[in-house]
DNA sequence: ATCCTGACTGTTC
DNA sequence: AGAACAGCCAGGA
């Protein structure tokens, strides 16, 4: 049975979440799956977002991992990702993470 | 239908 | 503080 009748798929609901990250904020992978309805399905959510291809809209650096660091595997998309996050203002220690006790999207707009 | 892989997480040593 | 282990879900071959 499905869950939600309105997602054709997890990824859509994971992508619709994603979406709705507002600028100058970031979400983790697990609150992401949660708000799609997939709790504990954090690697879901990476793997869904590894599976965008080139065009999407989606704010997809606004997602780090519960440590509010990058994770990708991709160095060059990890960099990418981290020059993002500073032109929206969200600024990376020098280890490169995140701090998510200001940063972290509470999940509302 | 079965097996493998993968942008993760939380707990424990 | 850093490293290791097991649990978790979904899609592709």
């Amino acid at each position: 049975m499905t869950p939600d009748p309105a997602a054709g798929s997890s990824y859509a609901r994971i992508y619709a979440v994603v979406a709705r990250i507002p600028r100058g904020r970031v979400a983790t992978y697990g609150q992401v799956a949660g708000l799609a309805g997939i709790p504990g399905g954090a690697r879901q959510v990476g793997y869904a977002l590894a599976a965008l291809r080139a065009g999407h809209r989606l704010p997809w650096h606004r997602v780090v991992n519960a440590a509010g660091a990058i994770s990708l595997r991709d160095p060059g998309a990890a960099e990418e990702q981290r020059f993002r996050l500073e032109k929206e203002g969200i600024g990376l220690g020098a280890a490169g993470k995140v701090d998510l006790r200001l940063d972290r999207w509470d999940g509302e707009m």
